[in-house]
DNA sequence: GGATTTTCTGTAAGCGCTTACAGTTATTTT
DNA sequence: AAAATAACTGTAAGCGCTTACAGAAAATCC
């Protein structure tokens, strides 16, 4: 069923009918006549054939590593909730950290004429690699990231190095010394605290053990929790050669495995150990004790994105712009002074 | 820029073009030319001039009614997955519950002609109105539902009341007699748990106190887990017309609420409080104790609910199926016998 | 009432691709 | 080497919609 047969039931012509949907001037007893003819046969027009002509989809392709992360998703909510708001939809792709698949979902969006990108944590590959400054130059994009070093891409950047600097300087004027710090294999970000977590000691003239650095194999997805648990374990227990008085961990979920390994162990939080995660998702409030955080402040990035897509999506090719998040560390019970001070 | 221009830049016709994007056979040296000058102009074929001949959008909708609940987007990931691999693109829709935002979606989703719909937690309004079932009439569309009447579509149903009387006939073989009950505000499936909360206690000659309902306003998001814990604080507090001895949440984030609220009031678990979750998230394991909860198996409810609508989109007109999804519930340390009991 | 302006409407040419069909070229066959 | 067969290629007609254009109808003016 096509415009054709509307416009043979209510007896008028094809553009007629264009003009009817698109709410255009029609005279008013020619528009009823259409509305009925629509009615009564379920005509639904093709959008298909209407982006043909318009050159505009009405949907855009949102890029990230995981689906089952509540912290993605937190931004997802935001981005889809303001496209629709605007008549438009979302395909949403789950990356799996992949640059390959990043890479083919681009060009398969690209291909679906979206009317604009967004990446959650793109990968670093991709960028290097000049992919997402071409895909830039043929259609409007946006980056959520959190890389020092970076240009000529429309961008809403975490300042994760900042957040990262403010818990290292919470610890250790807490007279924290020997911090070890959780992290999961992949992941640009996670490599941006643990450079800092190793620069900041080192320029303490503390360099961190290596011992103290867990990596588990998975951090981003619901599985963290007993991974990092379970690593935590095995780094609480031997305490050769020093057993460290706090654990950085690059989000809650592994910071809530770190305070389950801690209560198994019998060690008391925050008096023996001091726990700091990161993301401040709505867990950190209900584990025992409450977990601090730093808080990457979710919704307002969500929202700093679309704008910066919407202002891309302008035709008068505006110059890419950067935004600059700030995270800031919630403080809760789960750490506090260094055994040693105490 | 278009067929047209590779095929001038090849020196071939359209269709040859067309021929060698579609993998057809195609001489050796044309195809390679035809390469060469796709290569060289960076062409991306038009998905909307395709899918207008093709009839297939290559392209599914997913309906849920939140994205920050993860055991949603569990099944999401799934659905994503499966169809990524036969080259189709997801697209998400959050209808925050409401059943006219429903509507809208299934509406525009119809009109990108995508190739099949599946809702997950459909509203039941409109199941009744019979849009589901005229929706269904156009284009493939699958229910992951948990209602007890139902028929003629597609469904995965996850068997709730089964679920909930597991829980119930457990509490009550431990003793519990004083069993609260906490749910969110709007949602089906908290009106088939609570239902049966009521018929179970009633069939036993002890009818639930008012007093032991406790309704939240937002039992999908993180912020379930406040909410909980302060209505909570609330029904502990208390002790007056009688303390419960047990409390059912319908998922674990109103769950963990409950138990910060048990913590924070020094009130012991399991000796004091028995406390069962449901979802069986990965937060079960990290809570201290750890939640007992209704484990509704999401992957394999995802994969059965793909499943079905690969086989609904089989063009020899499918007879519906319907396939039935127990849950179990997984004990763990927070659940035990009443204190009457000991 | 006729001329002028305004408002509608229909015709037809695309949008970028696929594909039936017929025509061309290459490969076998005898 | 000519005939028969197979493999490829080009032409052109759509897919379902929008829209420029011109013609028709209605409204306004003098």
């Amino acid at each position: 069923m096509n415009i054709q047969d509307i416009a043979r039931e209510a007896g008028v012509s094809t553009a007629t009918v264009s003009r009817v949907i698109n709410n255009q001037s029609v005279r008013p007893d020619s528009r009823a006549r259409v509305e009925a003819a629509i009615e009564k046969l379920h005509f639904v027009p093709n959008a298909f054939a209407r982006s043909l002509m318009s050159k505009r989809s009405k949907a855009i392709g949102t890029l990230i590593t995981s689906m089952t992360n509540s912290y993605y998703m937190e931004i997802t909510e935001v981005i889809e909730r303001r496209f629709r708001d605007q008549g438009s939809m979302l395909f949403l792709c789950s990356t799996d950290g992949s640059h390959q698949s990043e890479q083919d979902y681009i060009q398969d969006l690209a291909s679906r004429q979206v009317d604009g990108i967004i990446i959650i944590d793109p990968s670093i590959e991709n960028y290097s690699n000049g992919l997402f400054r071409s895909t830039a130059r043929r259609l409007p994009l946006v980056l959520i990231h959190s890389w020092a070093e970076f240009s000529g891409l429309n961008a809403v950047t975490i300042d994760q190095e900042l957040g990262m600097t403010r818990v290292m300087q919470r610890l250790w004027e807490d007279g924290h010394r020997d911090i070890a710090f959780v992290r999961g294999e992949v992941g640009h970000s996670y490599d941006i605290k643990e450079n800092k977590w190793r620069e900041f000691l080192a320029a303490k003239g503390c360099p961190p053990l290596a011992e103290h650095l867990v990596t588990i194999t998975q951090g981003n997805t619901e599985e963290a929790i007993p991974l990092a648990r379970d690593a935590c374990l095995a780094l609480l227990e031997r305490s050769t050669p020093k057993r460290p008085s706090a654990i950085f961990a690059c989000n809650d979920l592994m910071a809530l495995g770190a305070m389950a390994a801690a209560n198994s162990l019998g060690i008391r939080i925050p008096e023996e150990l001091s726990l700091i995660g990161h993301d401040n998702t709505a867990m950190t409030l209900t584990s025992n004790p409450p977990l601090s955080s730093v808080d990457l402040k979710m919704r307002s990035l969500g929202n700093a994105a679309v704008d910066l897509l919407l202002h891309a999506m302008n035709p008068e090719d505006p110059e890419p712009r950067r935004i600059l998040i700030e995270p800031e560390l919630v403080l809760r019970a789960s750490s506090g002074k260094a055994p040693s001070v105490l």
